[in-house]
DNA sequence: ATACATACC
DNA sequence: TACTGGTATGTAT
């Protein structure tokens, strides 16, 4: 832990080039790429939701004002090879990992630049003005940096953000701490260390991408700490390399010598259809022909030879297969790859009954050799390093305080565990766990009904594996031809033809309830789905089979009359569901099943209904002083992209409330969203309503703790109404557990609608407090296995 | 050895 | 209208 690694990472790299050298950028929101495809994104265009990687089109749908400005990608080369000038200076071994991005190990300069005189280390204080008037930096590293981006800021007139730290996976954590235009240095201890990294979200760790992420997070693991502490699960479910990689990062272990790319491993092309979509066998190998052309050309270029070549293409519905042939000789030269790869296509033409339909081709050369090694001896030469050489190689990187025994753990025989299809926390040995796992994917929730876990065909099949085609084959045997699926998910990816396209979507987000009309149509779809025919079978999934199915579930069982009031839907959902009885936890899904109760006992009809909202007052108690001093607030109407509002508030440290007051009350109509952000744009409160249903006083009775409607009270004078909400009738909030309890939310508007006849529906006070209290709520399930423990050490130096 | 999934910029 | 392209690496079979 004694050298001083640097990563640096420009700001919006291609955005802020193009900002640069046109300033009417700057203020809007804009993005480098083409309507299709974006690579960057400006700070402004960011807020919107825009990302890099996002196609132009969707990225207009967020934000209409968006410039798009075309990449100009050789003068982005050029600024980073000034950029990559200056970091050279600091270390001539640095790495660039991209034109934006690099590493450098400024250990050595740190101790050159104790004697550098103050002229070597100041510099022209501002862009394009010579040394008119000039800054000095320091001796320490903090200031060594400043120097780098200054000087990076001076060669390119843009700006550049910097982490410090003892090895390169943890000086790029830091680079991103102080983003945009800043640094931060984490100090080389242990507890430091541990300080920073235990707390991140495991997504931010380099090598933990999507798919990862949610398979972790099912496993109840959110941030690096939580990784640690399950490590004994980690190491049953993951194979050894990923779980020695996965704890290797979680601790902020990495290599702290920078390496240099050795040779490369695979040179390709691949292109998308310019039309969009081929089906014509003779474009196809036309393509073929060149890809395989340029990948000849370039071969010769690098002075390389490959023995195999790679075909890859891409489905109309972006389905991606590779192909693989081995070649007879070493080569560079185009016919022989097209050789290879016309050969495979035609394989796999033949395969498709010549009916493919691609949008993209692909050839790559791998097994790659360079020529002079080749003439010297023809055979593969010895490869790779594998991740156990990682504590050899970089001992050096490590604390004194890491000893070899640092990943040993228990391994019980017996451990608790988390199930992602019914939520339960199971006790049990590792092949009750698999056996749970591979029969939990339904639950008969009443006889014509089940509600399952997505049907993953590819991140959670490392859960269940194969699990779509079990899906596929039980529900196929089992209930032949007299399923049907109602898919409650917005992020859906399996294909449909696994259930003979028997799939009706709903489409929700996820820890949200559904759109009003969403629950009407949905129950209406079930209802004529079950009575045509008494076989019939109604499959409904979410994610976990846990939220939006419940809350969908639950409003059904109120439409076919099985129960009348709202909480005894969702405790059977809960009871027929998940053992812990969390099954519909988040209030706002709650609240939308009370509407639905109440709009059925009132027998009402649904339409649209203003209310005039003037104020949004959040009273935070005074015993809550970690509450965030700065908040955003966000409006949004019946989807998200459409925003309404967004307003910032501070507030004093002796102010225990935030007062959003419009000016002119904002006019609102159905499903609302109502959203709280912190400064780092972490969602802290929301809330959903329907202002159909604040037209409803007697809605709001606070009979029932569980019932998350809050309580209504109305001023006759002011002619306002005044909906409350505690802390656990607010999303997000009812779990946190650094929000305090007494915290309250309060909603103030106007109905002020006086051409509609005055609505009084009967109260139905006696359903709704009618709850049987009396059932125990001792819920675990009786596991009495003996629970033996053994020691496993887990050595990784071997 | 091949196919495919995941990740990063 | 419209969802990239290039490279590396891990895992399953």
């Amino acid at each position: 832990m004694n050298r001083t690694i640097v990563h640096i990472d420009m700001d919006a790299f291609y955005a802020n080039v193009e900002i640069r050298d046109n300033p009417i950028l700057a203020d809007k929101p804009m993005a480098v790429g083409s309507e299709s495809m974006l690579s960057t994104s400006n700070y402004i265009a960011r807020r919107f939701g825009v990302r890099a990687a996002m196609p132009g089109f969707i990225a207009k749908e967020l934000c209409p004002d968006l410039i798009i400005v075309p990449g100009n990608y050789q003068k982005y080369h050029s600024e980073s090879s000034k950029i990559m000038d200056v970091i050279s200076k600091y270390d001539p071994n640095y790495s660039a990992r991209s034109l934006d991005e690099a590493y450098c190990d400024i250990t050595e300069h740190l101790i050159l630049r104790k004697s550098l005189t103050n002229d070597h280390r100041t510099y022209a204080k501002y862009f394009g003005v010579d040394k008119e008037e000039t800054i000095l930096f320091g001796l320490d590293a903090d200031e060594c940096v400043k120097e780098i981006r200054h000087r990076i800021y001076l060669a390119t007139n843009l700006t550049a953000s910097a982490g410090i730290a003892c090895n390169l996976r943890l000086a790029k954590l830091c680079s991103d701490v102080n983003k945009p235009n800043g640094q931060f240095r984490l100090e080389s201890n242990v507890d430091s260390i541990l300080k920073f990294i235990e707390p991140l979200p495991i997504r931010k760790v380099n090598g933990i991408g999507p798919t990862t992420a949610l398979i972790l997070d099912c496993y109840g693991i959110k941030t690096c700490k939580d990784l640690y502490g399950k490590r004994d699960m980690i190491y049953l479910l993951e194979t050894q390399n990923t779980f020695e990689f996965l704890m290797i990062a979680c601790r902020g272990f990495g290599s702290d010598r920078i390496q240099h790319d050795t040779e490369r491993k695979s040179l390709g092309h691949e292109t998308t259809f310019p039309s969009g979509i081929s089906n014509n066998k003779e474009e196809m190998l036309k393509i073929c022909y060149e890809l395989s052309e340029e990948v000849s050309q370039e071969l010769i270029q690098e002075g390389l030879k490959t023995f195999k070549v790679n075909l890859k293409i891409k489905n109309v519905d972006f389905k991606i297969y590779t192909r693989t042939k081995s070649l007879k000789t070493y080569t560079n030269k185009t016919e022989d790859i097209y050789e290879g790869i016309k050969c495979l296509f035609l394989n796999e033409w033949k395969n498709s009954n010549e009916k493919l339909k691609l949008r993209l081709i692909g050839v790559r050369a791998c097994d790659l050799k360079d020529e002079q090694s080749l003439a010297i001896s023809p055979k593969k030469g010895s490869n790779s390093k594998k991740l156990d050489d990682f504590f050899k190689n970089n001992s050096a990187s490590l604390s004194d305080n890491y000893d070899e025994n640092y990943f040993s753990f228990e391994l019980r025989e017996n451990f608790n565990f988390y199930c992602p299809h019914c939520s339960d926390y199971l006790q049990g040995n590792f092949e009750f766990y698999l056996q749970h796992m591979d029969s939990c994917f339904n639950k008969d929730i009443a006889e014509n009904m089940i509600a399952m876990g997505y049907p993953s065909d590819n991140a959670l099949q490392k859960l269940i594996r194969n699990q779509i085609e079990k899906v596929s084959k039980y529900l196929n045997e089992k209930h032949h031809e007299s399923f049907r699926i109602f898919n409650l998910c917005k992020e859906t990816d399996y294909d449909f033809s696994h259930f003979n396209y028997m799939v009706e979507l709903f489409p929700i987000e996820d820890h949200n309830p559904p759109r009003f009309l969403q629950i009407l149509d949905f129950c209406r779809s079930v209802d004529y789905w079950l009575k045509t025919d008494g076989k019939n079978v109604a499959i409904v999934h979410c994610k976990a089979g846990k939220g939006r199915t419940g809350t969908m579930i639950s409003c059904y069982f109120l439409h076919s009359a099985r129960f009348l009031n709202a909480l005894d839907a969702m405790k059977e959902f809960d009871q027929k569901r998940c053992k812990d009885r969390k099954g519909v936890t988040i209030p706002s899904q709650r609240r939308f099943v009370e509407y639905y109760a109440y709009y059925l006992k009132n027998n009402l009809n649904y339409e649209s209904r203003r209310i005039f909202l003037h104020s949004i007052k959040i009273h935070i108690p005074e015993e809550d002083f970690e509450f965030p001093k700065k908040l955003r607030l966000e409006i949004r109407e019946n989807s998200d992209e459409n925003i309404l509002c967004q307003i910032k508030r501070s507030r004093s440290r002796n102010e225990n409330s935030f007062n959003f007051i419009f000016d002119s009350p904002l006019q609102l109509d159905s499903d609302i969203r109502v959203i709280f952000l912190t400064k780092k744009k972490a969602s802290l409160l929301q809330v959903w309503f329907n202002t159909f249903f604040l037209y409803f006083t007697d809605l709001y009775k606070e009979l029932e703790d569980l019932s998350s409607l809050g309580s209504m009270e109305y001023d006759a004078n002011s002619n306002l109404f005044s909906w409350y909400l505690k802390t656990k009738d607010i999303d997000m909030a009812f779990k946190n557990k650094n929000i305090h309890s007494n915290l309250w939310l309060m909603f103030k508007f106007e109905i002020n609608n006086p051409s509609k006849e005055k609505i009084e529906p009967e109260t139905s006070k006696s359903s709704i407090s009618k709850i049987d209290q009396s059932e125990s709520s001792d819920s675990s399930p009786t596991m009495t296995c003996k629970v033996e423990t053994k020691c496993i050490h887990i050595d990784l130096k071997k």
